[in-house]
DNA sequence: TATTGTTATACTCTATAACTATA
DNA sequence: TATAGTTATAGAGTATAACAATA
């Protein structure tokens, strides 16, 4: 630890200032989800269904690095709630469909979302936002490729 | 959500981009540090012991964002694995420092926390690295100054 | 009155195993 | 034999409440 600034071992670290940003944000998305009654996970849920409609459980799960044995009960809870049609595929897989109110719900977890980035990364131009998105899904793909527990 | 790639709604997300790559690096530094049986927190308490020896358990705590009920069955731990001494200041008050033994853990973790971080962000110059690491700070401390949970 | 350390507890998120029914 | 969905369960990590001792 020699070659390091003695005060502050954490400042270099680069997973510790990731985790702790990562930390603040969720905490933050979390509020600004809360009176829709989603949780972050289910609102990118939502999204991913309105962007891909039809797409099975399981390949969300995988595109959200979620489970199988954990999406039963989060897709049980948007269903039980209007939000998503499941229609039976083959008998064991079913296509996913957001219903009218899915929609409108997931139009207002969008809105809340932007607003929440928004304010968040104010100081960040839009260049600087954009390059960043593409750094951490770049260094995240690299990594993904690398880890077999990507 | 016109306004978007529909393919792929959360790639523009900072948000979700940085958390997905969070996971992964804390996947990474789980792996790094399992050998030694410490888990990250354990980890980033040795390194901040060894920067500021003789801080209080409740002053670690709040650096690292850890509740003082949470604080107590880990620093329990790494005394009973005889890693660090807990002088009493006040009588309510315990000052924390390494014993050789956690000095010496302390320092393999480093070198593993080190080659972690370099393996991970190797496609990252020195000068990127530094840079992500001063704006990711920058970041959080603005976030942790306008939120109240910071 | 406020703070330190502690215990107990609950909640969320995540991981594994096992089961069924299908392919 | 592998996959989709499900259930049950266990383990982290984190949150609050309450308490005793001390400042």
């Amino acid at each position: 630890m020699a070659d390091d600034n003695m005060r502050d071992p954490l400042a270099t670290l680069l997973g510790y200032q990731l985790r702790r940003l990562s930390v603040l944000v969720m905490a933050d998305l979390a509020e600004a989800l809360a009176p829709l009654d989603l949780r972050s996970a289910e609102a990118t849920m939502l999204f991913l269904i309105a962007a891909q409609p039809g797409l099975t459980q399981s390949d969300l799960g995988r595109t959200l690095g979620i489970q199988r044995a954990n999406m039963a009960p989060l897709i049980a809870g948007l269903d039980q709630r209007g939000l998503l049609d499941r229609a039976k595929l083959d008998g064991r897989s079913q296509s996913l469909r957001l219903t009218d109110a899915g929609a409108a719900l997931c139009r207002q977890a969008w809105e809340r979302v932007q607003d929440h980035e928004a304010r968040l990364f104010a100081d960040l131009s839009p260049g600087e936002r954009s390059r960043w998105a593409t750094q951490l899904r770049d260094l995240w793909e690299t990594l993904g490729a690398r880890e077999p527990a990507g």
